[in-house]
DNA sequence: CTATAGTACTAACACGTGTTAGTAACACGT
DNA sequence: ACGTGTTACTAACACGTGTTAGTACTATAG
């Protein structure tokens, strides 16, 4: 029924040589001497019959799979609302492409986090992973870390030695919150990106924190509140804050989809951003210049994460040494209109 | 250095019986007796020795790689604002977390697409793959019917014979700028998502020209301008529309993405939506319901088209026929506010 | 006591590649 | 004539699983 597959002996036979010499030859192995005549019929051999190796034979064989994997730490049902997650995939599928590697994807839910990837990486069906948005409470990640296992997180997960690369989420979000500190705010609350437990949402609440000790301001914890990756959540938490007896005149949010939803709850109160409640978002995704007004933002390299994940993630899987443990990266605030600095869009 | 491998060998040896055994009872092999107790020893041992069968070999062995492929036809660049795609992974995970299968994902760009993503195929790499954005001018499709691997459409060609997965992108359009109409608009612009080479961008034009026709409004070529994915596109469309010596009243957009940068031009021009221009996207992102003014929208139902296409796949994998060869989903128009028929927020 | 049927397995091959160790042929200097 | 390289390959094993055909053993019927 279906055309008989091509193997490498069948290209053999037709260039009249061993299968042993077809794949030398197809490889490009080195320091071995095939004579430029036989090569050349190797390959035209192999253009006639339009021969591709089996990538699970190959696999088998020189114990590489060329796929890389890509593991999401988040409820699927948030993936939908994840503008991030877009940027990480451009910039990760571009670097695949240049190294013949492919990728594979998948969430990882709390609940069954080991089976879930640890059969990819027990079953070598991946060579290496990237981890997005490690947790603190992540298990699984201790077996990852004794079999050595080539992997880089995406974020930081300060008790243990993974490769990672990041930005300086407590310093960005530092940078943010004292932005708003200098155009005059004293009551700046903070919406977070996500729980806590994700390592960027504490570190960049920490840095909220940070600002306002540095700068006197009392701690309120009413002020904080935590967003959960998406736009209603933002939109929620901040309806809660404009429902306090003094409501804050600025706020800070982890994230710009989350910033989307707070900003849609102040809009539906009929109050103005900047004029009434100043925002600053975190990110600058794509659409966040295009909002009215512009969101003010703190832009995250994320093709350039993507890009330094993926060479760190390469070089582990050949065996060399990474000269980092931990890249950070610089971000940096993007001034929009949302915070009332009045600059024109950029 | 690296702990040795545990195979199947060991899981027999531990257990006191034949691989062949292990295979058939971690593999619940029907129709073929084995002892309660042996079984249990089996699997005791299996679980004692954390033995995690190989991937490439059992790929090799049993001819089913155990992934899916998602293709994206699209340009890498356009990854980071296609809000979709997020909807669409969101989905597919899912549908292949229920079939334990992994998915891998992959960009073809126009240049090089034949070898891209054939090799994936030819190579044995995935078990069948679901094609994003279908383009008339695809060369490698015509193999991949040829060759009858699995293979699934989320869009549509007419002219071939591809199982696939749409909505009516034709009388969604329609709905869309009927509803315009309705409204009292005669002067419709149209800003397409995308170039008129995919399937849905140049249905959802179809179906914007319909209106107008059925409604004896004269065509005007210089209200059509095509949008390529991002939002950027969409700003300068609408920029050219509103630079017109007529501009028109509403647009029809044809993706939310692309409605939200057009939304920009025309509030960076001090106009007022949907008073001045009404406008009208398509997608229903989980955004749109957040934008300033709440964004009127076709609601595509990205996660049963996801769920469709990987059920209609793994039907396809199993050898099985699918019922329906196209299975169109229904889409509703979502009215909220850009729209100007002030409904409130829903 | 022997043929038959079932039970509970296993030996051996297949999947298609990468790779090591080895060989045949030839040239070359002595 | 003889060792010594060098060139251009190839035979054979390894990777770890799925699966078919077969076998040894026991129970049952005639």
């Amino acid at each position: 029924m279906t055309a008989k597959r091509i193997t490498s002996r069948d290209v053999a036979d037709l260039a009249g040589v061993s299968r042993t010499t077809v794949s030398l030859v197809l490889n490009r192995i080195e320091g071995v001497q095939i004579s430029e005549e036989t090569r050349a019929r190797v390959i035209q051999a192999a253009q006639q019959l339009g021969y591709v190796p089996n990538a699970a034979a190959q696999a088998l064989a020189s114990r590489r799979a060329q796929i890389i994997g890509l593991i999401l730490t988040r409820n699927p049902h948030h993936i939908s609302s994840d503008a991030f997650l877009n940027q990480i995939l451009d910039g990760l599928i571009t670097a695949a492409h240049e190294h013949s590697i492919r990728l594979l994807i998948d969430i990882v839910e709390a609940q069954h986090q080991q089976k879930a990837y640890l059969e990819l990486v027990r079953a070598k069906r991946i060579d290496g992973l990237i981890l997005s948005g490690p947790r603190f409470d992540d298990e699984a990640l201790l077996s990852l870390q004794q079999d050595r296992f080539p992997t880089v997180l995406m974020g930081q997960l300060p008790s243990t030695d993974f490769y990672s690369v990041d930005i300086d989420n407590f310093s960005a979000a530092r940078q943010a919150v004292s932005h708003l500190v200098k155009l005059g705010h004293q009551r700046i609350a903070c919406i977070t990106n996500a729980a806590p437990s994700y390592t960027a949402a504490s570190d960049r609440l920490d840095g909220y924190k940070k600002v306002l000790e540095n700068h006197n301001i009392p701690y309120d914890e009413t002020l904080v509140r935590l967003g959960d990756f998406d736009p209603e959540s933002g939109y929620l938490r901040m309806k809660d804050l404009l429902d306090l007896d003094v409501p804050p005149t600025a706020v800070f949010v982890g994230s710009d989809v989350v910033a989307i939803g707070a900003k849609a709850a102040v809009v539906e109160r009929q109050l103005r951003i900047p004029e009434d409640i100043a925002l600053v978002g975190f990110d600058d995704i794509p659409l966040a210049r295009y909002l009215d007004p512009p969101l003010t933002t703190v832009r995250l390299p994320a093709s350039d994460l993507a890009t330094r994940a993926s060479q760190m993630l390469i070089q582990l899987i050949q065996g060399e040494k990474p000269p980092e443990k931990v890249v950070l990266l610089e971000s940096r605030l993007i001034v929009r209109q949302s915070c009332g600095a009045n600059i024109p869009v950029q």
